[in-house]
RNA sequence: GCCGAAGUGGUGGAAUGGCAGACACGCUAGCUUGAGGUGCUAGUGGGGCGACCCAUGGGGGUUCGAAUCCCCCCUUCGGCACCA
């Protein structure tokens, strides 16, 4: 064995050596367990980052652990390869996006190759190749079928610099997630999923995901946004026709003394009194021109204006006037609101700008000090008693509630009714680079989906790319051309693509059976895998990825094509790396290579170092995984991204964290190549076992396994490094004991440090690879000692320790305290009013 | 504004009711070395000569005992934000 430890040559010998031996591959078993553990997979941007390092690192070494602790481990990975870069990239280069798409993830893969990550590379995907997206095409056309899938006009969120359309989820306080550019509001016929469909039981099975972080499911709940209340008919004066309102409210529907509608409600048009036209239409004009995100700010002031009509309050028959508010959102509920200025801060704020009046319905419970407050300086919007409303008065409001909708269910003007925030799933994307939506326009036959056989509709090489105009597809005839498959006249396919969230949705489904041709998967392989014990990724998909795959995998379950609920059991959300940033007053965010002595290298200006955020480029504080990986191993990359912090925790990039790392794997080295240096080894018969040691071997297995099944990474390499520091002071190092112990490390070792472990195991003239180890054991016995060091506490402060026979009775511990000297001291002249034992830990002697 | 998470040495963090600061970084001293680096040894929360005292954002409480549980406040970060 080498004396120093060479992490290049090591770590490309085993890399060589797992590939040529297949050592992750992975069959379906019948008798071992399985285990799947995923990692989002990336997306081809070039190069790999730290943050795909960290997550790797954390699912790698779950998928070790679990593999050598008997588990039959699923640890797939692929691209999810359709997307906007590329297509920017064909923009700006004149390179297909297909070019640089599989480049890309040729330069990634051997990255990821290089950081020893276990995966079986045989069932890789990418959902760019017409194999995959095929299946995409194929799952549309079923929920098309469904009814899940369809077409609408609608207003859509638009995003002018990347030029399409994007889903509610992806409109992050008004700025496009991708771009941070200003979406703007278009007018639209687009394609949507029903996930409203599931809303309820998305929101449902939030509560059934025990294995997920709350944040996620609070995130998610709020994202489905249930709301419980009523619908309410207000009768338009001298008509037919009825305003429908939605309200959470309905106790205060008393209080109700105008009607607010949002600029787009249809019956606008027909309530506009002549007198109030121009006033009314300019109005409109200028909120439509508003952006969205203008107009859902807060802060906005309230405006409205008045129609010249009016409706009638069911309950109290009074004139109410109808207003156009600019806040109101035609999304939302009915688009139309019942304002009730007393009990709602909206309507407060609009009431007291327009002299509407107001009726308090809702007696708080102090109300003999407030009521001198009038008017009223603010809504009062919790509960009360019922005042000012009929034979509803004197009950407590959340009673009043279920009365007042039973009575207008009676009446039949009103029901309780169920409202979301959750919106349709826009998956329309203008853009060249990803899955073409499978359906065809006719004439003669409307919308006509692509047959089956006819699937995959293949993306077109020849379409230029000049990030100008409308979808890419609609340039390229050949593509648009088309015969109807109905009845065979000219026919125009669809031009857009699916929003690539489309592609991610299920791909966890297609690892599976990556190579099935007949189906998106194979129903009996997928029984045996899913779902996913452990997913592991950021959390800035929350409400986006993890939402949308969850509902895909019920949409799937309905087509009869699984019998599963979630797709995910477990999920860990990792933090973000950070590095602090540099700046200079004049220059701006600076690289570590245009700082010297805290001074910006252009002009002389001391430097501004801290705070630490995100790695980002614009910010110039990345750190490249390859210089890392070149100069220390990938082995240390892997243990300082886990040492570091834990892993659902912001991780602080340090340089000196890195060769920490580093130099716990050089003395791993140094220990194991000295025991070898030593040449003589115990003959292991006859010798009796040190107790220190034995207890030290079995510590280390039991803290390790204890923390990875928990995932505390950081203090199970803690508990490594107490190991080796151990072993370094351990003196009988000829004893077949301290061989085991040097084992026990490289085997508790090898899930982070994989590399350098298969070498050292081999070193010490192990012939099978340390794969096929079975993750060791700990011996319970072993860890009870025969002495205990209880504390010995007065009034809870620490005044002693001693050592006494494990399991003696309180009274003897008693005994051997009082007499300690220390503790005698602190109790002289005092009178012991109680003791407090807890066994083999402390005694607590509390005197007066 | 609402919801959530967090606040512990110079730094990352450990301890989830029982010895606060494991482990690591950094720093200090010594040894090794021609020197630098590496490596090794020892030390390292603050105060005090000391016995001891003080310390987990601040204040109160529960408890024999609180970083940990409860209440109030402050700060930082994240999410949502006119959702009727």
């Amino acid at each position: 064995m080498q004396e120093k430890y060479d992490s290049k040559q090591i770590e490309e010998k085993w890399q060589k050596i797992w590939e040529e031996n297949k050592a992750f591959k992975v069959t379906e078993d019948k008798v071992k367990k399985k285990y799947y553990v995923l990692e989002m997979f990336p997306y081809p941007s070039g190069k790999i980052h730290m943050g795909h390092v960290r997550n790797y690192s954390i699912g790698d070494v779950a998928a070790r652990f679990l593999s050598m602790r008997g588990y039959n481990v699923l640890h797939p990975m692929g691209w999810d390869s359709f997307g906007m870069p590329a297509e920017n990239a064909a923009i700006q280069h004149g390179t297909h996006p297909a070019k640089w798409t599989y480049e890309n993830i040729s330069y990634m893969k051997k990255q990821l190759k290089r950081l020893g990550l276990s995966y079986d590379w045989e069932r890789e995907i990418a959902t760019c190749t017409p194999e995959y997206y095929k299946w995409n095409q194929w799952l549309f056309l079923k929920l098309q079928e469904k009814g899940l899938a369809y077409r609408k006009q609608s207003a859509v969120n638009w995003c002018p610099k990347c030029l399409t359309v994007l889903a509610n989820e992806q409109v992050e306080g008004g700025l496009c997630w991708r771009c941070e550019t200003q979406v703007e509001q278009k007018n639209l016929e687009q394609w949507f999923f029903k996930i409203t469909a599931y809303a309820e039981e998305l929101l449902d099975y939030c509560d059934k995901l025990h294995g997920w972080p709350e944040k996620v499911l609070i995130m998610q709940r709020n994202w489905i946004g249930k709301s419980i209340g009523a619908e309410v008919d207000f009768k338009i004066e001298n008509s037919n026709e009825a305003i429908k309102v939605f309200t959470t409210r309905p106790d205060t529907l008393f209080g109700a003394t105008f009607i607010s509608l949002a600029p787009e409600h249809p019956m606008v048009e027909k309530l506009i009194v002549k007198s109030q036209e121009s006033e009314v239409k300019s109005f409109i004009e200028r909120v439509k021109k508003q952006s969205r995100t203008a107009r859902t700010e807060a802060l906005l002031e309230k405006e409205g204006v008045f129609t010249g009509s009016y409706c009638i309050n069911p309950l109290t028959n009074k004139r109410m006037p109808i207003y156009i508010a600019n806040f109101v959102l035609m999304e939302y509920g009915t688009g139309a609101v019942m304002a009730v200025p007393t009990h709602d801060q909206r309507d407060f704020e609009f009431a007291k700008k327009y002299n509407l009046p107001m009726i308090v319905v809702i007696q708080p419970p102090n109300w003999g000090q407030i009521s001198n407050l009038s008017p009223l300086q603010e809504a009062y919007v919790d509960d009360g008693i019922m005042v000012n409303s009929g034979t509803f008065n004197g009950m407590n409001n959340r009673d009043a509630m279920e009365a007042i909708v039973r009575h207008l269910e009676e009446k039949g003007i009103g029901k309780k009714t169920i409202s979301y925030k959750l919106r349709d799933w826009g998956i329309s994307r203008q853009r060249y680079w990803g899955c073409p939506i499978p359906m065809i326009y006719c004439d003669s036959c409307g919308v006509v989906p692509v047959p089956y056989k006819d699937l995959p509709v293949v993306l077109p090489e020849d379409v230029k790319l000049t990030g100008e105009g409308a979808s890419p597809l609609a340039q390229s005839e050949k593509f648009i051309k088309v015969k109807c498959p109905k009845c065979g006249k000219p026919a125009r396919r669809e031009a857009d693509t699916m929003d690539t969230f489309v592609d991610s949705s299920w791909y966890f489904l297609r690892y599976a059976s990556p190579r099935e041709n007949n189906s998106p998967f194979s129903k009996e392989v997928v029984k045996c895998w899913m779902p996913v014990d452990q997913y592991i990724g950021g959390v800035e998909h929350a409400v986006l990825h993890l939402l949308y795959s969850r509902f895909f995998t019920k949409a799937i379950r309905d087509l009869g094509l699984t019998d599963i609920d979630e797709p995910f059991t477990n999920l860990l959300t990792q933090g973000m790396v950070c590095k602090e940033i540099m700046k200079c007053k004049e220059h701006g965010y600076l690289l570590p290579e245009e700082v010297r002595d805290k001074k910006c290298i252009k002009c002389g200006k001391p430097v501004e170092i801290g705070p630490t955020e995100k790695m980002s480029k614009s910010k110039k504080n990345t750190i490249d995984p390859d210089k890392i990986i070149e100069r220390y191993g990938a082995d240390t990359t892997r243990v300082f991204s886990l040492f570091a912090a834990p892993p659902e925790k912001d991780l602080d990039w340090s340089d000196e964290g890195v060769e920490g790392a580093y130099r716990f794997l050089n003395r791993v080295w140094r220990l194991v190549a000295e025991m070898q240096g030593a040449g003589g080894r115990g003959q292991g018969s006859g010798e009796t076992k040190n107790p220190e040691l034995n207890y030290e071997i079995n510590r280390a297995v039991k803290k390790v396994t204890d923390d990875l099944k928990e995932f505390h990474f950081n203090t199970a390499i803690a508990a490594l490094m107490e190991h080796i520091n151990f072993l370094y002071k351990y003196e009988d190092k000829n004893s077949s004991q301290y061989e085991e112990a040097i084992e026990i490390l490289l085997v508790l070792l090898s899930p982070f440090a994989p590399h350098i472990c298969e070498e050292l195991w081999h070193g010490i003239g192990k012939k099978d690879s340390i794969l096929k180890v079975d993750w060791p054991s700990y011996d319970e016995a072993a860890l009870k000692k025969e002495e205990a060091l209880v504390v010995v506490q007065i009034n809870g402060k620490l005044r002693g320790r001693i050592s006494v026979p494990v399991n003696i009775q309180q009274a003897e511990v008693e005994k051997i305290a009082l007499s300690d000297s220390k503790v005698s001291e602190w109790l002289a002249g005092k009178s012991i009013k109680k003791v407090v034992y807890v066994q083999n830990k402390i005694l607590n002697v509390v005197v007066g």
